[in-house]
DNA sequence: CCGCATCCCCAAAGATACTG
DNA sequence: CAGTATCTTTGGGGATGCGG
């Protein structure tokens, strides 16, 4: 059973195409996840919460195929296969940026059937206020989940030194960041910091 | 028959909540068409060659309750209806040309199943060349199409004094921009010009 | 275990006919 | 012109199975 690729949307437009490539369910998500490095197979599932395996299995073949992902086996004594992308699959990290930016004007505060799978802080950290963060070295803490952003560059887990660390619950964040009230978050450091990082964050839209 | 809205990821991150309202099939092509201005349903459904009248129907209703299109019916004679991008829906603009500038690099030479729908040339002209172009009047003709590019602003159709006029097919359109290569294509006025506009072009990946 | 392939079922997309 | 109604087809969600 060849299949053919033939769900594309037939237009010579560059945005149809790149919809072609990476346009079905979950395929973004799925770079989204190897933006943070190379995972495997189980790693991925877990952090794509919902995901058929077959449906995981599908799209890794479908980017592989596109060139934006490539299957990589790692050295002895490892010898796990893992799944990273491409250099033209990093490229796709303008594309997630501005639309992390986009949808987080219309996000809200989180629901009872959002999901906080592993590593989601890391995400919006490095895509939203990694770009536009002031030079310095904050620390965001979450229940068990720590991402750092350090002259702009994020990373997960803690870091020597914080010029600021801001802790709370997902909603404290939100309304921190997006709405610019302060409530379920506590504040340690540079004060004045934080207020240039959050008065440069994106606006709610509503 | 009121709808739940039920197919969503349910993540707590900004990129699957943009994806849950722009992600469905269909629906960032909707917003693509109305980059150029507003729209009447039937010159949409012109644009989106393949697209079903339900499909359509139910983009716009969804782009409409998630506040990214309005409709508004123009005043008297005209009284005809229109869908137009809010506020927020333009502020995809910056996604899509990210998608459009990742989209371009493995696009490729267009083939004979590609579709040239009415208005596909400002499309990459406005959201590819406009961003990176220098200062100057470009004018590209392909068949009937004719887009411009005025100090990096985007029109539909031809404009006075022109410093370069580009004419071709949409093959020597992508040889000259993408792998800049003269091919199909006769350009007049002034090649420098047009050189530094090839030059910020995105590479092709392969 | 990890990395899928297979199967079944349902919801969404495609296609077309039809209506205010 | 601007959609709705209806039918068919396809792709995704979910469970399970199976080889390495």
């Amino acid at each position: 059973m060849i299949e053919r690729m033939a769900k594309h949307y037939d237009q010579y437009c560059p945005v149809a195409h790149a919809l072609d490539v990476v346009g079905d369910r979950w395929a973004l998500l799925v770079a989204r996840e190897l933006m943070q490095g190379p995972k495997r197979y189980t790693d991925l599932a877990e952090g794509l919460p919902g995901i058929g395996t077959n449906i995981l299995a599908a799209r890794l073949r479908d980017l592989e195929t596109a060139g934006v992902i490539a299957k990589k086996t790692l050295p002895p004594p490892a010898a796990s296969r893992v799944y990273e992308l491409t250099d033209y699959g990093l490229e796709l990290k303008p594309v997630m940026r501005e639309l992390a930016v986009w949808g987080a004007r219309s996000l809200g505060p989180p629901t009872t059937d959002d999901e906080l799978f592993p590593g989601w802080l890391v995400c919006p950290v490095d895509m939203i206020l990694g770009p536009l963060a002031p030079p310095g070295r904050f620390e965001f803490r979450v229940g068990d989940e720590i991402a750092s952003l350090v002259d702009g560059d994020a990373y997960t887990g803690p870091i020597d030194d914080p010029d600021v660390v801001v802790e709370g619950d997902a909603e404290g964040l939100y309304y921190l960041f997006i709405e610019r009230r302060l409530d379920g978050v506590s504040i340690s450091g540079d004060r004045a910091l934080l207020d240039r990082l959050i008065d440069a964050a994106p606006q709610p839209v509503a």
